[in-house]
DNA sequence: TCCTGCTTCACATGAACATGTGATTTGCTC
DNA sequence: GAGCAAATCACATGTTCATGTGAAGCAGGA
């Protein structure tokens, strides 16, 4: 039997979707509040829920918040976000919360059936956009290419300083006379049009070299 | 009519898919190589198909590195991985490269087709292991709290180290003595155990401020 | 109240860095 | 083979940085 909690404002969803996931034979729905400060109490006092579906637009506290909350107390509710929110921000900040799955409202009861099952199996539902766009935040660094023409030397020379190292320990690091490592980054400087070594750091590690 | 392409050397499961989806009503799936670079071969001669269903170990050119040449020639081709592997780096690099979606091959037929209807309806069809590794991407990041207890104004002198400024354009920006922002960074070195600018730039843009 | 930590400033020394000028060798291109 | 970029090294000068020592005002906690 998989115990289900829910927290929703809007009492219309919320009784809808309770009733029928309680209407399910191995399922069961028996807490259902509108905010997360609310679910913390009933928490206190009786065993948690197996799955926690939860909106993001609540009374008080968010659902983002409440994730975090909750799977710090509960690391083994899993949490089913749906809400009818598809920024990119609000998923992100949900699943780095701990959210382990996230619909949009919109999705039909037996869909929402389907992905609490899917979660106890170890997926992680989601609609069909909300995928699209998780798998938009692994292409981004992709497109950014600024390709700077630093030469593979040159490129040692930048590894060596945002290792914090010395000019003279990238100069025993390359077997290369300090002079030289000073020659490589004066050409390093023009090329990206920087005076400092901080500058060439920073660039290093913002990905822009 | 949905066009789809298949790149697979396992001749089984190659003419298995290709005749099944070949045989569905709205789809159409005419070329099957077993080699990247035999399908660019392909390509250059004929249309490009909406879908190509691409596995990773293949003879000649991995799928992964097949993914960006394809992409990048025919941007509009959707990318659908079909393969064996499920660890978290060849997902990643697989997204990373420009795939839309990402099953494993013990996916029905039927799932198959769905997951391409999926696809061209703007989703990013993933098997439910794949889609929890995905997610759990997002969710290192929450573990990493080193918190460091740097004052506000040291704070605001680590900002300065990374916008590359010198100490004295730090001390301008904030008004108060050079001597003052050496008194700050020698307090910051000694919180984060560095001994050099390099170190705390490194540090601050690695997020371990 | 005393102590601690934050912020502020000062002086001093040696190391590291930025910049300029100049030079040699190697390998590639026209 | 002349020209050019890359990589190597050298010398010189002035600036910036790392580090140590010392100190004063101020706020908050023991």
């Amino acid at each position: 039997m998989i115990t289900i909690g829910i927290v929703e404002d809007n009492v219309k969803i919320r009784n809808l979707i309770q009733r029928y996931l309680d209407m399910q034979e191995d399922m069961s729905c028996r807490v259902a509040m509108d905010s997360v400060e609310e679910m913390l109490e009933y928490l206190k006092e009786y065993d948690p829920p197996d799955v926690m579906l939860m909106d993001i637009q609540l009374p008080g506290m968010s659902g983002i918040e409440g994730i975090g909350i909750i799977k710090k107390e509960y690391p083994d509710i899993e949490i089913l976000m749906l809400t009818i929110y598809h920024d990119s921000h609000k998923i992100f900040d949900s699943l780095v919360a701990g959210a382990s799955g996230y619909l949009l409202k919109h999705t039909s009861l037996p869909e929402i059936k389907e992905a609490i099952e899917n979660l106890l199996e170890g997926g992680a539902p989601m609609s069909p956009q909300i995928a699209r766009k998780v798998i938009q935040h692994f292409k981004k660094p992709v497109a950014e290419k600024p390709e700077s023409d630093l030469t593979a030397r040159e490129q040692d020379i930048v590894n060596g300083l945002v290792d914090g190292l010395s000019y003279k320990m990238i100069a025993d690091r390359f077997d290369i006379s300090i002079d030289t490592v000073r020659a490589h980054i004066r050409n390093i400087y023009r090329k990206l049009h920087v005076n400092s070594k901080a500058e060439v750091i920073a660039k290093s590690l913002r990905g822009e070299i």
